[in-house]
DNA sequence: TATCATTTTTACCGCTTGGTCAAATATCTT
DNA sequence: AAGATATTTGACCAAGCGGTAAAAATGATA
């Protein structure tokens, strides 16, 4: 759905503003996921994309409208591995295949995930409404397919929101806190090696049984 | 073991300073946990301390020793519950405690946790050495524990770093994304009602098994 | 109460910040 | 090539930044 915008008319998308625009965005989005929206600087931004801050002005017109147009993107990719999940078919598999595409989400958009974590951090100020309305909606949504797994017996009893929190944070974790685990498993920046093992260790958790029963004396 | 410190001498803990430097780390803490090194700023510190700035400077020489003073009381804060877990008992017992300890930690230190969430997103800047040298060790040893399980049977086969990993992530984010909880729950901020449905579900994902088998077609 | 050390305030500094403006330059169209 | 349009630049500004210096106020001590 299209919205008609009745704000100032748009300017002309010309070939060098399309990729101008997109340095910007590319930039602001590094400099916005280290820093956070206050602790980043337009000089910085202007700086990472290579270009003069009032030229960076003269296609965002503010340090806020950049970050705007950042988030917006980057609700689309959140919520995209979200929505696929779907009512028919059985909870292994519809869970097995949302744990990997949240954890490729976080292998391919690292930036994307930690833009939204400091919006997080920062109390949500400028994404609050979409949270407790689009997400909320959509989560209850979702819940309600888990509930019905649950009723029928193919899932154990639980709050499905709080399934979905441990979704969405053991897969983020690899890119908010990928310092963390750099440090820890010993890779270099890039080294995307820790991906398998993580799938693992995520379907063992989620699909399979990860504590063996134990008769106690 | 107490290190004998050739830096100047510290001044005199009177009472007022006492009560002013704890006054000053509190709010410093509050601020810092939601806009980060960077995005935090002295007048804010100083204001929601209710004292001016040159006072506040009075009794920390700068932003940077503010921050260090928080990190390192926070480091010992994040390790103890991970120290606690000993060889001795069985892996459901030793895990289930240690999620437990961990989601008491988010509930009771959650700006603590955001501060250290905040780091980890900047790229760690002032304890990456902590990370690849005191974290990294302790997590080998706690990993060891759990690979020892793992080779007798009671554990399900997997990298232990992982599920610490895992662990850490999903208590972590009822402090660190606590605004995301609240709308989706549709909780009031302060509201910690969301705590035994968080124990349970991690319980019943950590210790139980969450997806039933089912015979395929 | 006089003396001294501690604490607080006032006034300020140099630098960075987000943002503006007009002029200069490059690009597109005819 | 000329004119119109789109882009880039350099000079600038007010407010905010981390931090300093010195005086004023307060507290402890004898």
């Amino acid at each position: 759905m299209v919205i008609a915008d009745n704000t100032k008319p748009a300017p002309p998308k010309t070939r060098i503003r399309q990729k101008n625009e997109k340095r910007i965005l590319l930039a602001a989005l590094e400099v916005f996921s280290e820093y956070g929206f206050r602790g980043a600087t337009l000089d910085r931004i202007a700086g990472a994309a290579d270009m003069s801050k009032p030229n960076l002005l003269y296609y965002f017109k503010s340090k806020e409208e950049i970050h705007v147009a950042l988030l917006t993107d980057l609700l689309d990719i959140w919520l995209a591995p979200l929505r696929e999940i779907k009512p028919n078919g059985n909870p292994a598999t519809e869970i097995g295949s949302y744990i990997r595409r949240k954890l490729d989400s976080s292998r391919q958009f690292p930036r994307e995930s930690r833009l939204f974590a400091n919006e997080m951090l920062a109390g949500a100020p400028h994404i609050g409404d979409f949270l407790e309305s689009e997400l909320k909606q959509l989560v209850n949504e979702k819940a309600a397919i888990f509930q019905g797994w649950i009723d029928e017996g193919r899932l154990a009893p639980c709050d499905p929101r709080h399934l979905l929190f441990a979704i969405w944070s053991t897969t983020q974790h690899y890119a908010d806190f990928s310092v963390q685990v750099r440090h820890v498993l010993g890779l270099q920046p890039g080294d995307v090696s820790y991906y398998e093992e993580a799938v693992d260790m995520l379907e063992t958790l989620f699909l399979g049984r990860l504590v063996k029963q134990e008769i106690n004396s």
